[in-house]
DNA sequence: GACTTGTTATATCATTCCGATACATCATTC
DNA sequence: GAATGATGTATCGGAATGATATAACAAGTC
């Protein structure tokens, strides 16, 4: 019942900027996912179906098209957010638990920092700090253990696999602390 | 009818090192996977079923116990490497396609360096560098074109998911020039 | 002894998700 | 004019996940 919010909240969030057709966002959302891979219209559009049906967003394009002029130009189908969307756009925006900081939902979260309150910013980057942190403590632990029993492969693997979360801990310290400067300076 | 062969491969390789059940085998892939999310049993057991019914791997345990006592011990099936199976292995292990060096199957791979012959090696480093170099160039165009048009946030999401990119490149590099040293040096 | 809590262990199922594919229009290049 | 490739909507089978059920056992606690 519950589907994946992170998704919704990435459509809305794009379509916020302006109405889009579903190809083109499927590229936005790609690239916003960056590196990560592409999500498929297997997903898309059914989960644009559900928002419409939802009255989140709305439909509007030649499918519907006043009939003799159909083949005149392409099918193409825009969809923009409602205001009902808007409002619920700004309520997920609102939250800030664990989806927030957790690796599939974080990205997309911090893309749309720009519509985010500061508050509900800091919590999100606290969070993701500690997740972080955890994670680094846990592989440490993990690679002092193996150290003597393991393959030299797997251990360079782990050791690599540190070296990726370490940097990545560093940057979110380093986004924390812009915030928190940013905030004293008063934007 | 393809299923997911760098699974099967993990699955085999760990079990050569010794018998494994489920729940072990579970915790010792999602270790192998690293920092990744762990498998799910939804995963493993039909996985392990249909590589028991390929011959691949044979299944002894407490299940099909001598009647009588079969509420003395846990339910407990301990899954090992047949013959077969080992041939199996060592036929998945000379692959060097881009399964080989994409993101789900490349981690894995790594991890059995050890009973992958050199050459072998070679190539899997090789690919790997070239996609990531690609995947890098990429992300630097995107970047220099994105630069003006987009969010400060969304910038600084991309300029480090390409850090990231850049990491892992230097890493592999280093990884390549560690093996053909190895090679002049003759082991 | 009875109780909770936590770990080990196997197993299944609905929902979700992806990859492949099909279809069609338009622009470009040769 | 015809091949190629980008744009665009849409669906389907199969695969994977996440949740859940069940159960034996261990360790502590009251």
């Amino acid at each position: 019942m519950k589907k994946s919010a992170v998704f919704d909240l990435a459509i809305l969030g794009l379509l916020q900027e302006s109405p889009l057709h579903g190809y083109e966002l499927r590229k936005r959302l790609s690239a916003l996912m960056g590196a990560f891979r592409a999500i498929s219209y297997g997903s898309l559009y059914p989960a644009l179906r559900a928002l419409a049906e939802a009255g989140y967003i709305s439909e509007t394009g030649d499918k519907t098209a006043p009939g003799p002029a159909l083949s005149s130009k392409r099918a193409r189908i825009t969809y923009s957010l409602t205001k009902l969307g808007a409002n619920y756009l700004k309520e997920l925006l609102q939250d800030s638990g664990p989806d927030a900081w957790e690796d599939e939902g974080f990205g997309v979260r911090f893309a749309f920092f720009a519509h985010t309150e500061e508050v509900v910013r800091q919590r999100i980057l606290e969070g993701r700090r500690s997740r972080l942190a955890e994670r680094s403590s846990q592989l440490k632990k993990s690679l002092a253990n193996a150290r003597d029993r393991i393959d030299q492969y797997t251990l360079e693997l782990h050791r690599h696999g540190l070296e990726g979360v370490e940097n990545e801990l560093r940057w979110i310290e380093g986004l924390i602390a812009a915030e928190n400067k940013t905030q004293r300076t008063g934007s």
